[in-house]
DNA sequence: GTTTGTGAAGGGCTTCACAGCT
DNA sequence: AGCTGTGAAGCCCTTCACAAAC
């Protein structure tokens, strides 16, 4: 089956106002209601939701708890992904803490730095190594996952460093510089200073709305 | 004139690769090395840069500091950016810290939380008020940008409270909810989690390289 | 000969519009 | 009557391919 990326996204957006409207108690939605909660067209919204298979009901609109389960289930994999982060500076420290990069589904599992005042400890209860243990360390915990946090003249290294264990499938940098990978490892970028440049770069010339 | 978003967001990433070029001394470059460099193709390169105008020289490439001077001249905006960043969390005052945050064209001149710990204190150079003074501070300083780090419950509310300054034309939101603002105020969002769930999605299900 | 600039073709995502259920 | 599911149309961005310039 072939899922646009934009839909990916979109379905996150779903499957966290499903769990609020869950809570609510509410039982059933419209993809009017869905569009108008979270900015986009209704035919946007049954488009995303029917490549997954019919699990609404014409004439009344979209059972909250089934549909919320249907979403979570095409996000779910069947193993609990292990992550780890490299870099732990400012920004590798906040997302160490942040809320959204822990669940059921997936969690970091190792830190790293170059920084002897951070191997060895514990931050935001993540043990944290040297980046030059970090073969080991990844094969041994069977991390699949890497969040590059370095500057940008350190990420190229750093990749090419967790590619080598071998076991690294995916890679979420925060470098504002691209990074090369063999085949078989996706990546994909954060790049906020290019979001800042680009809202700046529209509020210039005043042009369409987002 | 019409840019759209991608080739926003490449001009980016064009200018810190001749600004790298620049540094090292290279006189002229072709759109095929920059395309290899970012892993762009040679034609979206042109194409991307020809939109404002030809700036190349047929048979031999583009010159270096021509081109720099040329984007940035297309990135550029006629004053200084001020940036208000309201929620002084962890990825708050990562950001606040931020070096890609900071340049001759923008930078963040006031921060906001609710923490009476953290109001009234000096992080990472930047004075820190709290949220109910926000509209004054806005207006006073004359800050057009709101960088949004607060928890996803306290988005929206954030955003009104920025919004009704007056002076707010942009928001560059990391809040996991969408956030309704009134039409000529831009908002860009950055969805951590959405990022990271979508490189888990793809590489449960195999499919395209990114 | 080399490389740009660009109209045309291609591909992918969004929106429309209506048939099909309830 | 109301709302979903979906083929078709529309729109936007990327890629091609070649004329034009050096």
């Amino acid at each position: 089956m072939k899922v646009a990326e934009p839909t990916i996204e979109r379905l996150v957006q779903y499957y966290r106002l499903l769990s609020q409207l869950k809570e609510e108690g509410r039982r059933v939605v419209s993809s009017q209601e869905i569009g108008e909660m979270l900015g986009l067209k209704a035919s946007q919204v049954r488009k995303d939701l029917s490549y997954f298979g019919e699990i609404g009901k014409r004439g009344v609109g979209y059972h909250v708890d089934r549909l919320h389960q249907h979403v979570s289930q095409i996000l779910s994999h069947p193993n609990v992904w292990k992550i780890g982060l490299v870099g732990v500076g400012r920004l590798g420290e906040a997302l160490l803490g942040h809320k959204s990069l822990r669940s059921e589904k997936f969690g970091i599992e190792a830190a790293f730095d170059v920084d002897p005042e951070k191997v060895g400890k514990t931050i935001e209860g993540v043990p944290c190594y040297h980046v030059d243990e970090m073969p080991e360390v990844l094969k041994e915990k069977n991390i699949e996952i890497i969040i590059l946090t370095v500057p940008a003249g350190a990420a190229q290294h750093a990749a090419d460093k967790a590619v080598a264990s071998g076991v690294v499938k995916g890679i979420l940098s925060f470098a504002t510089a691209p990074i090369a990978v063999p085949p078989g490892v996706l990546v994909y970028n954060v790049d906020i200073a290019a979001e800042l440049e680009k809202l700046l770069f529209y509020l210039k010339s005043p042009a369409k709305e987002h």
